[in-house]
DNA sequence: TGCACGATTCTCT
DNA sequence: GAGAATCGTGCAA
């Protein structure tokens, strides 16, 4: 039920469009939220210049992109937000990850309304973008380098995403990345409402 | 030790 | 659509 290491071992491209329509769960103490992923990108080793490990950079920080594949990546950006990517890739050692950029909730919603500060009644603002998904779903750097295959922080299994019903753009806020900004890494649901931008 | 900047979000216009 | 909020990180010096 709960993805497998394997399932991370794959091409990262490969990941990120496997990873729609999957069950991302928290378990803090006497707390559960969960979200269906409904939008991924995708940053590739040292030659994409829009990921953090570019030209091989290694520092605290990405550290763990160097480690095994399946562990989660946390960052602070903007000195006020996180994005939580995982780690992925066929290849052992190389600074590969998936970020999550929107999900759907599905369990949790009073607790992610609390933890967003927002009191309405559409829930389509909880959880459409990186960060704002972060502040739903509790995730701070508590839970950098966590193993995405065992509780509290893991992702389950679910129906596979056909093809047809998948979206390819390019990534969003990486304009700094020259050529590399160009590539169509970003997948999301089609028509899906909780997706971060068209 | 200093300093420019970011895989964003929110508010106001 | 523009601008602010806000600080850890990375690299130069």
């Amino acid at each position: 039920m709960i993805l497998q290491r394997a399932f991370y071992q794959q091409e990262v491209v490969t990941v990120a469009r496997e990873l729609l329509g999957k069950i991302l769960v928290h378990e803090s103490v006497e707390v559960v939220t969960v979200g269906r992923i409904v939008e991924t990108e995708a940053y590739l080793g040292p030659e994409d210049q829009a990921a953090h490990s570019s030209g091989g950079r290694r520092t605290p920080r990405n550290e763990v992109m160097y480690g095994p594949k399946g562990y989660a990546y946390v960052y602070f950006i903007y000195g006020l937000y996180y994005c939580v990517n995982v780690t992925s890739g066929d290849a052992p050692g190389k600074p590969e990850a998936v970020l999550i950029r929107a999900l759907e909730p599905v369990a949790g919603k009073a607790i992610m309304k609390k933890r967003r500060r927002i009191n309405e009644e559409k829930a389509t603002n909880l959880t459409n973008g990186p960060s704002k998904l972060c502040m739903a779903m509790g995730i701070s750097k508590l839970q950098n380098k966590a193993n995405l295959i065992a509780p509290p922080l893991y992702i389950k299994d679910a129906p596979h995403i056909s093809f047809s019903d998948i979206a390819e753009t390019t990534r969003i806020g990486v304009d700094y990345a020259g050529e590399w900004k160009k590539r169509p890494w970003r997948f999301y649901i089609k028509g899906n409402s909780f997706i971060s931008a068209k």
